[in-house]
DNA sequence: GAATATATTCAACAACCGTTGAAACCGTCA
DNA sequence: TGACGGTTTCAACGGTTGTTGAATATATTC
């Protein structure tokens, strides 16, 4: 129950299982056991055989299924993002018709951001906090990063960034890219739970308190943001553009 | 001239070269070209073949110089650790230093954090491009992050906290130490430069622009901080500690 | 039940991996 | 000159890599 992406697929489709100890597909079963490994060790530090070995079927499966290790690899990175952005998106969208005739705030725009991602985080099983860490992972790699998140998350983004802008009059837009930039560090550090912040605190903090992370993300990047458009604001009060181009020449 | 880490050593200390084009040792080259690799493609992604030809020597030199590849991993983590922390520390007590008797403001003592990693990688030479990107992946690595970023950036990190805490007075120890998480985030993502930010932004902002970062990255955190902090003392305004512990029960 | 499509197994491939030990080269000092 | 310690080269080791094709098993359809 716990580790179907969708929700939606039938339960117990097989009176029988098939041949091995779970009647689940083999096909998922090597995605549950590559999305671990990957997320653990990155997708060069991830043998086909440690997979398949991971999840008791053969390694020309992988083949056979998939095509090959990169193309499993982007298999593994897809599944959830089409169900997270979605319900993200849905939510964003509920913020913006909840504020209406006004504006949503930061926070809320933030929050929905990032409340699915606590959810399934806390609640959505083992294979979503691999998936944090693999998106963590990814979005740092200058390898994978700019191809795949590109790929998988900018449509979502698009409209975060559009909607966040909306929130902040008069906000030159450049500002609002850099202020993603800096949330999508903290968000995929932060949701990757290495472990360190808990070890840099002494216990103090616990990565996996996820209410923690709750209560203080939205307000710290929220605050960020505003920091950005005031500065933006007070550097060049008035960004008239186009009309009095070349105007402040001396006379 | 670029490529001297410590910016101390003699150069032109051979007269003549001894085997390969550059005279510079066969350690260094290696440590070089490891830097640039592993920050692309991570640890696992590439082979000590791969390594050693691009430094233009011998496989077998990894294992004399360096005993391993792991070992080469560390030597290559450890290299640039070290001055750069010996720099930041620095540059953080003359900012505290500075305001005396006040307090330095948070911007200052975040500017102290990453000043020397703008300069470096604006001018420091590719070899600290790819530093940042390698930091990058082993912050956000579960396998790798906690025990190396604790070792080696440990104690600058802790002697920052303090500070900030000093600066944020009656702010609970805890709320920095999450600000700081989701700094190191947006921090490292930053530096690493994956062209991402390029891509989304329609090239309307550019990771490699340097001044763009040190004009925001001071602000936004800051004021992250100052958010966390409030929010802290709005919630238990009063932290009174061990004296009244359990009075609060009703009566 | 035969035929067909889908799924899985097995064995093997060439290529590459990190590491090692012996041999060769180097400049230096005795 | 000769011996020596520090480097570098070379060849090879056993093991692992991703991928493939043929053979087998299972499920579906006529």
């Amino acid at each position: 129950m716990w580790e179907t992406v969708g929700g939606s697929q039938p339960v117990l489709q097989r009176t029988r299982m098939k041949k091995k100890t779970a009647d689940r597909p083999a096909k998922e079963r090597i995605l549950d056991a590559a999305e671990q490994l990957f997320a653990q060790r990155g997708f060069y530090g991830v043998s086909l055989r440690d997979i398949t070995q991971a999840a008791g079927v053969d390694v020309a499966l992988v083949s056979y299924h998939f095509g090959g290790k990169r193309e499993l690899f982007t298999a593994v990175f897809e599944r959830r993002a089409e169900v997270l952005n979605r319900e993200r998106l849905e939510l964003l969208e509920d913020v913006r018709r909840r504020a209406l005739p006004g504006l949503p705030s930061l926070e809320a725009i933030a929050n929905a951001f990032f409340e699915p991602l606590l959810e399934r985080s806390a609640r959505g099983g083992p294979g979503w906090k691999s998936y944090f860490a693999l998106v963590a992972y990814v979005n740092n790699s200058p390898e994978f990063g700019p191809m795949m998140m590109t790929r998988h998350f900018d449509p979502l983004v698009e409209r975060f960034i559009a909607v966040l802008c909306e929130a902040l009059p008069g906000c030159p837009p450049r500002e609002v890219y850099w202020g993603y930039q800096f949330l999508t560090g903290a968000l995929t550090l932060t949701f990757a739970e290495t472990g360190r912040l808990d070890k840099l605190s002494g216990g103090l903090c616990r990565s996996s308190d996820l209410d923690s992370v709750r209560e203080r993300l939205a307000p710290y990047v929220a605050a960020g943001f505003r920091a950005l458009c005031e500065r933006a604001l007070a550097v060049r009060p008035k960004p008239v553009r186009a009309a009095a181009r070349g105007s402040r020449r001396r006379r």
